[in-house]
DNA sequence: ATTTTAATTATGGCATACCAAAATACAAAT
DNA sequence: ATTTGTATTTTGGTATGCCATAATTAAAAT
């Protein structure tokens, strides 16, 4: 009787209880990062053979990543069908922002209704931990936790299709939001802002919800052109 | 010499301009429909093989195909990761339907300030189409025409992603908005509704164009419910 | 008759091979 | 040197086969 090894409980063992789904979602999540962090710059080509072997993986999957990614917009293709890094201009990322405003916006009336105050306590709580967090040089934490912010929020709504949606934009947006939060500038705004938008939930009072969470959104856009327009400028030096 | 003959060439002399895209996308594009149309009811297993075989394609094109269909919300998967047609429940179409309202409420307020003159009358135009058709016993082009009246409006906001998320939650929504659409109750107010819609953008009056179609939805919301409750009773006999 | 368990089948995940079309490199002509 | 035409290479689309696991059926035990 020879010794079989079963790979995934090894696997399993190594990796606890993170089960991989399939290597598709593994690629894709590879790959997303990767955009988002700008190691596949927008614009770079993404040639099915040859990321599938500097994945280690087939076709197969790696062309089902990539075909996920195309659905969250962060790939797109050209006419003859060759996918490469989405490089949004600043009006489409304008457009996202404003679409991600106006979810974010029903997000918030609908956790004005349907959160439990547990988890407007807990939405509160991050919001102080990214006060806490402030002073930080470490500032990947810091967005992090305002993403966590934002996605308690659209959680709390209690619209499963509206926080997939949200996610979607957020992946697409993630890039360019994680640019201006690198900038200084807005921090202040974005205290005054999530402290309102905190305030309006406890108060569970939509409207103003709403209202603050889009004027939220439109602060995130001015930012982001300013980041851009930065950037330009050290691009072209 | 053997004559050969060019099969693309053949078929798009047959088919006029019409390109072929893909065999995986001309697959979504039928399942799609028969998703919609009820020839694969909710709850439909999927399994690749007999799909593939029964559509004359292999399996690679037909998997690709029920993943687009999965990334509309059509198609859902097992914990086994076997694909099936989506059953949403009542609670899960309202979701989608508050969501088309954000979006759509959005897609009016921009469109009061990009869209053209011209892309205003024509959506009028459409309305007006509506109402002459109202009298026919074929409901279908209506219907088809009210899906065209709402995406003139949205492809009037010049917000491409906004036009591919709502194209999303149309195809998500599309079954039970045809199915409440055969009834006659909603007629009158929605009529009313268009009418409202059509003087608000006409005004490029941004708020109360966002008003009237946030409550045009919420109407499709009260008659999605009653056709689906007289339905449910139909099967039940 | 019911529950357990073992064998069988069905199904999705993945790798691979081939093809047509597009992109590229190269040669020839001007 | 530039352009044009042709050969070569690259690349995405598709078909097919194998594998592991889930689902199903059959058999056995209680």
């Amino acid at each position: 009787m020879s010794v079989v090894i079963n790979l995934k409980d090894v696997l399993n063992a190594q990796g606890g209880l993170l089960r991989s789904p399939s290597l598709a979602e593994d690629a894709a999540q590879t790959l997303r990062k990767m955009i988002l962090l700008e190691k596949l710059p927008p614009g770079t080509a993404l040639p099915e053979r040859d990321l599938s072997q500097a994945l280690g993986i087939s076709r197969t999957p790696l062309r089902e990543a990539i075909r996920l990614l195309a659905g969250e917009g962060l790939v797109q293709y050209t006419a003859a069908r060759r996918p490469f890094v989405a490089d949004p201009s600043l009006e489409e990322i304008n457009d996202c922002l404003r679409i991600q405003g106006a979810l974010e916006a029903l997000a918030g009336e609908l956790a004005c209704t349907q959160a439990s105050t547990q988890q407007i306590k807990d939405i509160a709580q991050i919001n102080a931990t990214i006060i806490k967090t402030q002073g930080d040089n470490t500032r990947l934490h810091a967005f992090q936790a305002d993403m966590r912010f934002h996605q308690s929020i659209v959680k709390a709504a209690k619209n499963p299709p509206l926080a997939e949606t949200h996610a979607k934009y957020n992946a697409r947006l993630w890039r360019v939001r994680f640019l201006s939060s690198q900038r200084a500038d807005g921090r202040e705004s974005t205290r005054r802002e999530h402290h309102e938008i905190v305030e309006a939930l406890m108060a569970r009072d939509a409207p103003r919800t709403s209202r603050a969470l889009k004027a939220h959104l439109i602060t995130a856009e001015k930012n982001i052109a300013l980041a851009l327009k930065d950037r330009a400028a050290i691009t072209e030096e």
